[in-house]
DNA sequence: TCTTGTGAACAAATTCACAGCG
DNA sequence: CGCTGTGAATTTGTTCACAAGA
């Protein structure tokens, strides 16, 4: 548990995704290179990620579906309910509280904060929006873990920071910048802009360079 | 050219947005340190990124901020205009649509699609809304060179397809699943549910876990 | 004295390849 | 057999550390 890379991490959660899928329509057991090929990498890769997780169980016709699917449960301890704060709501925010509401839960958004004083009060999908004012109290009260920032570019770090000091270890920041803060706060970047010149850039460069694992 | 990985081309990316901000502020002049830190590199990260790219002028206080721009400018070809289509006009696909329009140019979006039929016409933002099956023509006719796949999941493989077929090299993903395309198109993927159960898988276990470089 | 470019060392991630088990 | 788990090899990415320029 101490070092497991972020990479892994992240395919680690996306097996977990694939699994319930599975369950969900009767498959029982499931194979390395079935993984592999569902998510785009290699049996071995699968096989080694899986060696993170408690189960080592490892029938003799692959992967039990329901332990495995368990077990990476366990693993990424998604029982914590994950508690999160959206700061920004424009377009942008609006969207990705409403993308979020449609899956499967495990993750909440219990606040959300801007400047705008329009906006606050009942907003967005009956969430109260709070004053970025009242940012530190509110995550505390309401044991929040993680934090979305949709804000424009030039706010993102002050957020960022005001994030971290009020405690929250997480964030995602879907802002155009990188964040400077405390080593033991972990950040998630979602540029689009950048995803999409790389796109365009492998794009026109298409020496046959693979794409990009998942990510 | 031949070999530049999917890592340094983000970077070289963010390298020339930041320059460009520099620019804008009539800085004329910057070390490799000081982009390293505004990007959270090393110093070192940033000249062998810069090892790329044919601007190994360095005169001796840092890099030209105009010649290092023009040189990057001209390496990730952003003459070559982005013209992308985006397919899947939900709140997802709008928002997105209007965060780039807020940006500076170099992509534009060019058409849309949705398989709605009440969202056929002029629909957000006075751009057209084509019937899916449109697709192929209308990418070919309007030079289109990257997708954006906004669809739910269980679209995302056939359209992914269908834009592989009428051309397009470069997709973005925003659908949480892999797409299985020839090796000549470029996928980059935009999994927010991941970042966010990433965020707070790493959230917990801060072993004073480095959050991952930007991306 | 700074700061770059880069060979060489290092670290991280991935793949190979094979022993072991049912 | 076909499958997993895993040491060892390999490949990829990052950092070190230093020669050279101004």
């Amino acid at each position: 548990m101490a070092g497991i890379s972020d990479r892994t991490v992240g395919r680690l959660i996306r097996y977990h995704r694939l699994l319930d899928a599975l369950a969900e329509r009767g498959v029982s057991t499931v194979r390395s290179h079935e993984l592999a090929q569902m998510v785009g990498a290699t049996a071995a890769q699968v096989r080694r990620d899986l060696m993170a997780v408690e189960y080592s169980g490892r029938p003799m016709r692959g992967y039990g579906v329901t332990e495995l699917m368990a077990s990476l449960h366990g693993f990424l301890d998604e029982e914590a309910g994950k508690r999160a704060a959206l700061v920004g709501v424009g377009n942008l925010g609006r969207a990705i509280i409403a993308y979020l509401s449609g899956r499967r839960p495990g993750l909440s958004i219990e606040a959300t904060f801007d400047t705008d004083p329009a906006k606050f009060g009942a907003s967005s999908d009956e969430r109260v929006c709070f004053p970025l004012s009242q940012l530190a109290p509110v995550v505390r009260e309401r044991r929040i873990n993680v934090g979305i920032i949709t804000v424009p570019a030039a706010a993102a770090q002050s957020v960022g920071q005001a994030l971290a000091d009020a405690g929250v270890r997480g964030i995602v920041n879907f802002a155009p910048v990188s964040l400077h803060v405390a080593p033991d706060v972990h950040v998630e970047y979602i540029d689009m802009t950048i995803s999409l010149e790389k796109a365009a850039f492998f794009a026109s460069h298409a020496h046959t360079q693979h794409g990009t694992g998942p990510h």
